[in-house]
DNA sequence: AAAACATTTAACACTTCGGTTAAATATAAT
DNA sequence: ATTATATTTAACCGAAGTGTTAAATGTTTT
């Protein structure tokens, strides 16, 4: 896979919420079976399966095998993609801060925390 | 906009390689004309207007408008929802660094620099 | 061998996305 | 006033994404 096409995959699967949602709980647990991390949705399972499949072709996620169980757990190599993308601009994007309409927006984002 | 809705707009505008590289061009350059942000596209103008519209949508960008012409800049305070995203879980995607897999597929990520 | 279990695959419906061309809007130039 | 320029909007199309239910696959358990 190409380095353009495997950073489309990664912010691609990041941009769903439930596959946020299963992320941010393999990264508070270690590993989880499939159907665990089916349980606190409401989707069925499998549309969770196929969320799993889009976050392992992403390389978010690994999968171990074990008889008919599987076992998922994070991935910390493809994550490194989307941030190192994002780190590239990440100076420059700082260096705007100093922007006076920037830091406006961001005190009035403040305040009324929409 | 709730803040799980913004993440995804980040996330789904990152997702495109198009707007990726709009928004490389401004990190490098500073505001551009919508024309100028198209010419080296293959698509067509209102193609590339639907694009800005979404990453503007995404906070990632800014438009100044002075008579006909649009002028765009990168808006930092969008991107870094998304970066805040990552980095709360980088720690521990770090600390999985020690994954013997991990760290060979990261060593051939460096030798070849996209 | 049969039943139960964990997960995926297939087939389908619906929505969203990314592109196109043609028309609309708004401003600038002649 | 007319024409040219900058950009968006509208209407449409095909491909991709996300969900469903039903069936298939492979593995344990009884």
């Amino acid at each position: 896979m190409d380095k353009r096409k495997a950073v489309t995959a990664v912010f691609a699967a990041l941009a769903d919420p439930t596959r946020r949602r299963i992320l941010e709980r393999l990264a508070g647990q270690g590993e989880r079976r499939v159907t665990e991390l089916a349980r606190p949705f409401r989707i069925t399972l499998p549309a969770i399966s196929r969320h799993i499949r889009v976050l392992e072709h992403a390389r978010l996620i690994r999968r171990r095998r074990r008889g008919r169980t599987h076992f998922i757990r994070v991935n910390a190599a493809g994550m490194s993609s989307a941030q190192k993308w994002i780190s590239r601009y990440a100076a420059f994007w700082e260096s705007r801060l100093d922007d006076l309409d920037n830091l406006l927006e961001i005190a009035q984002q403040k305040e009324k925390p929409r």
